[in-house]
DNA sequence: CTTATATTTGCATGATGACGCAAATGAACA
DNA sequence: TGTTCATTTGCGTCATCATGCAAATATAAG
């Protein structure tokens, strides 16, 4: 009795990783830096106009990269990060979809047989 | 020279406190129960079913609870939490939609004068 | 008012993670 | 090949956090 399987791509979406890699200020900060640019950006471009340490600069992205967040593009001696925007659109758009189609507020309520137990 | 400041708004929704309490397993696997449950639920009712301390699961909620992500009401002796559906849709769609604003991926060429350095 | 039930909070502990520095790796160039 | 520049990785340290247990708080019932 676990009402319809509709909460199940809801549990596939949800995962840890993305939002562990998004849960950092640091690694905010250094997407917003890489947004505000609109290009890609080497870890030595971004590390210099925060106030840590490359190699830290470095590890963040690697996470971020990890969790789809960026992509990773070695030129030359640098390696240059980008934004994935459009898939980091697309899941939270999923997430968002999933959401809803787990329990809309509205029709929701038929799913309710006994609604809430009352004191 | 920031180009055009349409990434502000996403600055705004990328805050780490929505993201923190995501990215905790247990927190998730919690956030699932109360999701399949399609009802609210009390502390009890969902530390019986999980593997761990009621007292962590009620400090899991209180983050849960101070991100937005589920709602506290007071019945009785008991406290049920409900999951925010639409609050959390929105917020999942908001960022979606500021990512895209921010630099959408077809379009985006126009913004990129120098386009990306070539080694 | 005392007891029973449900949740929250204090406290200690073990694990995870961010950080800086230094060393190692990789790539261009003389 | 040796040098230089950019990034990654090893390591130690400090902070944050998840967890369980026990005590405190809150509410319902006798």
């Amino acid at each position: 009795m676990d009402r319809d399987p509709c909460c199940e791509p809801l549990g596939d979406l949800l995962e840890p990783r993305l939002f562990k890699a998004l849960c950092e200020p640091s690694r905010l900060t250094i997407l917003g830096a890489l947004a505000e640019a609109g290009k890609p950006l080497s870890v030595g471009d971004i590390a210099e106009q925060l106030p840590i340490d490359f190699s830290v600069v470095s590890r963040h992205l690697a996470i971020l990269k990890e969790a789809g967040v960026v992509d990773a593009e070695k030129r030359g001696k640098a390696v240059y990060y980008a934004m994935r925007y459009e898939r980091l659109a697309d899941t939270f758009r999923a997430i968002a979809g999933a959401i809803e189609q787990c329990c809309p507020p509205e029709a929701g309520k038929t799913n309710q047989k006994e609604d809430t137990p009352h004191g």
